[in-house]
This record gives structure tokens, C-alpha cells and sequence, in this order.
DNA sequence: CAATATTAGGATATTCAGATGTTAAACGAG
DNA sequence: CTCGTTTAACATCTGAATATCCTAATATTG
């Protein structure tokens, strides 16, 4: 699942996608916005920044913005930085030697569930979340 | 995901379902077994013998136990005392008004995963995954 | 029945995600 | 150009999950 940080992450990241161009937002307005800790929340966006998916800027006016286009950051993009979707590739027996040619009992289905939720997350774009007006967060 | 935790509680599990009728096995020879430390082990073992799910016997030649037919013990019940999975009962973008009636964006094709994954573990039975002899851990 | 080896159970450390408090940078007004 | 406000960036704190150490209970053996 999905950590606290990420939720988050994503929900600041739509709500950066309806901006208007140009324009920044500040941790203070999107913390309120999707009721998140300001603080708490710069350090996340701070970190999608480094990785380049978002901009940032200091001073009065400023705050954050989508660094590339909405339609080309998947929820994938957002949450990779934060989270180590990696634990998601382990067999979930903990089998070290579990794989495809030496499946665990549980290998296929678990498999088969996996490969659902990396595809939802990697498949749906920040701009397809995106309802105008801010209404669908 | 499932935790550590999970992970070393149902590996242990499905060891004590290959014992031989009437036999315990202690946290030594199980942590060594499945590579958790011994007195971790014992704890989340303890844990799931307060819900029944295990017994407990101390002294010389005891340890832990089944409490019940491994083919009455799904994966969910083994992690259910030491996990809160009602976490994956949540909206995936945090909405607290998500709902089949008012769904989010995501709501369908989350829905499909999340019952995937709980149905996988719903239905496993521990002895659906023993494999006598041990290979199969 | 006493002594001892063995083992679960409880108390105590450690680590890390999650959250908060503080500092320094950048912009705009005067 | 200077000062004050705004804001990201950095440092620190907290709590829960994870792991280790110690104690108490129990069965076996002589």
C-alpha cells in the first residue's frame, strides 16, 4: 500500500497540475488544501524536486510547480522517490530464491497482483486526476 | 506490502504446520529455520497464540504449536493481529468522502487490485502451502 | 524430590518513518 | 539600496515498528 507520504505527495502534485501556468503554490496553501503538515510537506515536494518533477522557488510569490507537463507524470514518477516500491518485487514467502523458473506456491497469484497495482500506478497520469475548479480531490 | 513482521509470522506458520502431530517447535530452531531473529519471533508468535491461532508450551521440548487445522488458517488470519490492513480499506488519493456511490478517479481500478490482493490472502490456507519434507519454504 | 537445561514471556534498546521547530534565502515595497 | 515579509531548506524531535536482552516458568533427568 500506499504510504502517508506518498498520499500525500500525489495529492500536492494534482493540485500543482491546476495551477495556473506560471504561478507558484506554497506549502502553507497546499498543506490546508489537501490537509497535510506544511512542513512536513516541503520536505517531500523538496524531495520530488531533486528527482527534477517538480520547480522551486523561495521568496515572496513563490513555492512550487510541476516541472514537466501533467500528462507526463504517472503516480509511478510521484511515488518512486519516496517510497521503496522495491519491497514489492520480493516474493512475499521471503523466499530469496523465489522467481519465474523457481516459483513459490504463491508465486502466480502474487504475481498476477503485483503486476495490477504497478500497472495502476504507472499507467495513470497526474493530468488524468486533475478535475478543474479542484473539486475531485 | 506486508510487513517483516507478516512475512516472519507466516513463514514460521507454515514450518509448525510440517510438525509432526502432538510436537512443538521453539523459536530457536524456528528463527534459525526461517532467518528471523529468535526472541522477535517469539514475540509475534505469542502474539498469535493469545488469538487462538497458536499454542504455546514452555519448558523443556515445547515452543509453539498449530491451534487449529493448517487448512483453517488463511494468510489473512495470520496477519491480520499483527497487521492494520484496514489501511488498504482507504481511497488511494486520500479522500475521506470516496465511496462506490461517490467514487474517486481511481476508485474502480483500486477496488479490482485491492480485492485481488485480500482475496489472495483470504483464501490461501496455511497447508495449501506446505510442502512436506520443508523444500518448499 | 532437587537440580538443571530449556523455552516462552516480559522489559529494554534501536531504528526509521512521520512530524515539527528553526534558519537562511529570495523577492518586493519604500 | 535597505528592510521586512514570505517561503523553501535544514535541523531536531516524536512515536511506532523492529530487534535484543533478561527473567520466570516448566518439563525432564538423576
Amino acid at each position: 500500500m500506499l504510504s502517508t507520504s506518498s498520499i500525500h505527495a500525489i495529492r500536492a502534485t494534482i493540485v500543482l497540475a491546476d495551477l495556473p501556468e506560471g504561478s507558484y503554490a506554497g506549502t502553507a496553501k497546499l498543506g490546508e488544501r489537501i490537509g497535510a503538515p506544511p512542513n512536513y510537506l516541503g520536505k517531500l515536494l523538496q524531495q520530488l524536486a531533486r528527482n527534477g518533477l517538480l520547480r522551486s522557488q523561495k521568496g515572496l510569490g513563490g513555492g512550487f510547480c510541476l516541472g514537466k507537463a501533467a500528462d507526463s507524470i504517472t503516480l509511478l514518477d510521484v511515488v518512486e522517490p519516496l517510497e521503496h516500491i522495491k519491497r514489492w518485487e520480493l516474493c512475499i514467502l521471503g523466499r530469496t530464491e523465489c522467481s519465474d523458473a523457481h516459483p513459490c506456491s504463491l508465486h502466480d497469484r502474487w504475481n498476477e497482483t503485483r503486476t495490477m497495482y504497478l500497472n495502476l500506478l504507472g499507467t495513470t497520469t497526474i493530468a488524468s486526476l486533475v478535475v478543474t475548479g479542484g473539486a475531485g480531490l
